[in-house]
DNA sequence: CTTGGATTTAGACTAATTCTATAATTGCCG
DNA sequence: CGGCAATTATAGAATTAGTCTAAATCCAAG
């Protein structure tokens, strides 16, 4: 009973990528599931490897391109901490990150633990290294 | 005449290598001259660039060797815009970046720019594209 | 001068990402 | 429903920034 709670979510994202208009097929299907599950910062590897495992068969290609797809229409947002590797976050909302260098993983902050760590308040166990600002901006195309 | 001033410059940066615990070689003497003779935003392959041009000779390996050396010394500033390369600060000092995503280039601001951006007051021809801030941290190693 | 540790080098190697050419899907229209 | 044009997915080759390696060179100190 109940059908058409069934999938509720999938159907949530199906709708998410139309308005945005992107096809839903089925291997954007299964990364845009992955990605929105939860918040977590990954890189294209690791929802490569997670979406492999759990679902459908995806090749490594429409990963990066799906990503980058998903970048660009805003769905995701990808973060540059490290030349090594990208790190693509579901969470698009205005945001900063606490990147350890040495575990090598990203957490979202808020603007008060900004303040925190700026004022030299640290949480045990690690130092403050920097804080980068980067104002990125695209030339005015007049269409 | 005045011969204790020429190379004033030189001998300038060779002092501020030795006083951060690097000997200067004459391929950090000449990367450090070219890095710090203005304010800019090279990727490792302009320095191999620059360098080889109107210089000793130098490998690859050492510019990166070089970059890397400088900035764990804190002598430059490594900038993650782009996944594709990484920029090397010459300005240590504490500022932002207005990275044009479509020319590719960097520019310095201060607070005051930061400010104006975020208000979405542009400067004619660019749009903002966002605002990153990462906070970079380190496990604390007690030594 | 000799010697040992530090540095430089060329080129092999790695890993993330993009490209390319082909195959598979898809929505759509009659 | 059936077929077509356009879109998307795929494997694997290609690219590219950066690292590693092993050998050669340099240089300061005795």
């Amino acid at each position: 009973m109940s059908s058409v709670l069934v999938n509720n979510k999938a159907e949530e994202i199906r709708q998410y990528l139309v308005s945005v208009g992107v096809y839903a097929t089925p291997q954007r299907q299964a990364i845009a599931e992955m990605l929105f599950s939860r918040h977590q910062h990954l890189t294209a590897d690791q929802v490569y490897e997670e979406v492999s495992k759990s679902a459908k068969r995806v090749s490594r290609a429409t990963v990066y391109n799906t990503l980058n797809l998903f970048a660009q229409k805003g769905l995701v947002r990808e973060i540059f901490v490290d030349a090594s590797r990208t790190f693509y976050d579901s969470n698009t909302s205005s945001h900063y990150h606490l990147y350890n260098i040495d575990a090598g993983n990203l957490i979202d902050m808020d603007d008060k633990d900004v303040a925190r760590y700026i004022s030299r308040n640290m949480p045990e166990g690690v130092v403050l290294e920097g804080i980068d600002v980067v104002v990125r901006v695209r030339n005015l195309v007049i269409s």
